[in-house]
DNA sequence: GCGACAG
DNA sequence: ATCTTGTCGC
């Protein structure tokens, strides 16, 4: 009895991992792999007025609340100019490759209330905390965001994820000692030989690289460009912010009871 | 088979 | 992700 409900737990998460595979090839035909935009193309990104930065944070052993930010910094100015925090409920577990299915609907809803306050605040571009193509399926978080918002958007994660085919950690460990400068970086390579994303010594101060991929509506060269420019400490100004913040509204909100 | 695995 | 202060160093 228990063995069989046991067993169609693990087909329920089966099939619904299934399902949620199949929704992510499927928005992956919307997906945009390359520059749209015209400030893209120039060397200073001229144009370029507002970045967005999400994230998520949690709470320690809280598996259903959890606090959604979402700033706008202007550029080149990196100067927060919107900041919005709400706490959500959690309807979806952490599982490795599908992070998208546990934050994106909370960062979209943040950019659509946005949209309906004040447009003329809408970032151009947006930094989410975790990978782009960088991905098992070539589809993590920031394509996932980015395509259900049809903005630009840049992946990067303060961790590697290990995707079939990329090369071996101590490898990678390897070439990470022989990045030298800020604004050096490597390929990931994947499977296929594409590159998946790269690892970027992103300040002078940082030993440990961080890694940029593509999420939607901008090519690998611009948004490794755009991400070092981006950056004051080894997290991109972005992210960095949003993270900030959703910590502190936690500690504030949540810690008092 | 076991371990690794964005946040 | 989160639990966590000081501390060693440039």
């Amino acid at each position: 009895m228990a063995a069989a409900l046991l067993e169609g737990e693990c087909k329920n998460r089966e099939l619904l991992l299934r399902e949620w595979e199949r929704q992510q090839m499927e928005l992956k035909e919307q997906m945009i792999d390359h520059d749209t935009e015209d400030w893209q193309s120039n060397e200073v990104f001229e144009g370029l007025e507002r970045i967005g930065g999400v994230d998520l944070s949690y709470i320690k052993g809280d598996e259903v609340n959890a606090c959604a930010s979402l700033v706008v910094l202007s550029y080149p100015d990196l100067k927060v100019i919107y900041e919005e925090c709400q706490m959500v409920c959690l309807t979806a577990p952490y599982i490795p490759g599908f992070l998208a299915f546990r934050e994106t609907p909370f960062l979209e809803e943040a950019l659509r209330r946005l949209q309906h306050k004040d447009p003329s605040l809408l970032p151009q571009v947006i930094f989410a905390d975790g990978n782009g193509i960088l991905h098992h399926r070539e589809f993590g978080v920031a394509c996932h965001l980015g395509v259900l918002t049809d903005l630009p958007c840049v992946g990067v994660a303060k961790n590697l994820l290990h995707v079939s085919g990329l090369e071996e950690k101590d490898s990678l460990k390897e070439k990470a000692k022989d990045l030298q400068k800020e604004g050096n970086a490597f390929s990931l390579i994947g499977s296929s030989g594409k590159v998946l994303g790269m690892a970027l010594k992103s300040c002078e101060k940082s030993t440990k690289p961080i890694y940029v991929s593509v999420g939607h509506r901008i090519s690998l060269d611009t948004a490794l460009r755009l991400t070092h420019s981006c950056c004051k400490y080894r997290v991109p100004e972005p992210i960095r912010q949003a993270d900030i913040r959703s910590r502190e509204y936690i500690r504030k909100n949540v810690n008092v009871s």
